[in-house]
DNA sequence: CCATCAGACAGAGGTATGGC
DNA sequence: GCCATACCTCTGTCTGATGG
């Protein structure tokens, strides 16, 4: 691959940056939004620079919505970041409109120097919520968790561990759960024509709390039967099982860190679980089948949140890896593994 | 009352395709 | 080479019918 950069890639980092800081600027000067039309006039005059064929429409187009959306999407003022430095100290459109702005929750760069890693968060909407903004595809939860976590992130398309990265510092600030959004302010692009409501952000939850611990909770079990009929197979199943009978197998038998379904239901821990639903109801197909759909969901509500034990993972493994570096410091970087296929750009070499 | 089955349906994920 | 899109498959849900 080569350094260079296409006019098509500065393009769309342009664009970015600009929607970043529009963003940023709306957030600590939301009256801003009355000289809305002053801003798509810089816009434009920005991308020009960069190319002189662009879309003017198309562009529009996009201003419209990017704009609309993340104006939408913020609302009220922030939270002053322990641990954060203000990031950026320009802005386009505060210089371009003589704004006097201060930032105080957007962009906030971290340097965490015990877990060796950084960052710049997009926007610490409070204590307990970050949130990233992208001009891309909209992601699920379940893609943004795959390419995050230590142990997944290979098969997935995008690996990133962005996410992970800012969790695993931000929990250091704060007790609670963290909440972290992917706000994608263009996905919506094209929808308004058939006036469909598509959602364009993904929340994902980080329970600072072990996966263990958490599916031993109600919220769990309540997770595994609600929004269904009495006659499915996994409500029947498990409301034979009762909410005490379920936690206490959990308590008793470790779940192991398996993110695959079929491959979860191989384990002893499945087994033992489908003979634990059958001795509290009775030997019937739908019990069976209702034991292996509650293991389903159970994999899936990890596959769509993170835990503690995932952040624990990530911190192992950027110690790994920094000790690998060391190691190729001193005898010579392996030819097979080039430093750009990693997916560690942001972690601190020092 | 409860268990079982088949068939229709919806949503998510993965994959192949065609355009740039 | 990239990407968005359409298409296919898998999974799970719900319904209605049958029979204990």
């Amino acid at each position: 691959m080569s350094q260079l950069i296409s006019e098509a890639d500065d393009e769309k980092l342009k664009k970015g940056l600009l929607f970043h800081d529009f963003a940023e600027l709306y957030f600590n000067n939301p009256e801003i939004e009355e000289k809305l039309d002053k801003v798509k006039e810089i816009f434009i005059e920005e991308m020009r620079e960069v190319s002189d064929d662009i879309s003017l429409n198309q562009l529009e187009t996009e201003l419209d919505h990017g704009l609309k959306n993340l104006i939408k999407f913020i609302e009220g003022k922030g939270f002053s970041g322990n641990g954060y430095k203000t990031g950026s100290e320009e802005n386009i459109f505060a210089e371009a409109l003589e704004i006097d702005f201060e930032a105080s929750s957007t962009e906030m760069y971290f340097k965490n120097n015990d877990k060796r890693i950084k960052g710049k968060i997009d926007l610490i909407k409070d204590p307990h919520h970050l949130v990233d903004f992208k001009s891309g595809r909209k992601k699920s939860r379940k893609e943004v968790v795959k390419s995050t976590r230590v142990e997944t992130f290979e098969d997935s398309k995008f690996p990133d561990f962005q996410t992970l990265m800012y969790l695993s510092n931000h929990s250091e600030n704060v007790k609670g759960p963290i909440k972290f959004t992917y706000f994608y302010f263009l996905s919506d692009l094209g929808d308004s024509l058939v006036g469909k409501d598509s959602e364009t952000k993904t929340e994902i939850t980080f329970y600072l709390k072990t996966f263990q611990k958490k599916a031993s909770e109600t919220e769990l079990y309540e997770y595994l039967i609600k929004d269904v009929k009495k006659s499915n197979d996994r409500r029947r199943t498990l409301e034979a099982l009762g909410y005490t009978g379920y936690r206490d197998f959990i308590q008793e038998n470790k779940i192991p860190r398996v993110f695959d379904k079929e491959d979860f239901k191989e384990t002893e821990f499945a087994s033992k679980f489908i003979e634990r639903c059958i001795e509290a109801k009775g030997d019937y197909k739908y019990v069976k089948k209702g034991a292996e759909t509650a293991l389903n969901k159970i994999v899936e509500y990890r596959n769509t949140n993170l835990f503690q034990d995932d952040v624990e993972s990530f911190g192992e493994f950027v110690e790994e890896k920094i000790s690998e570096i060391q190691d190729y410091e001193e005898s010579g970087y392996p030819v097979k593994e080039k430093a750009s296929e990693l997916p560690m750009e942001d972690l601190i070499i020092e």
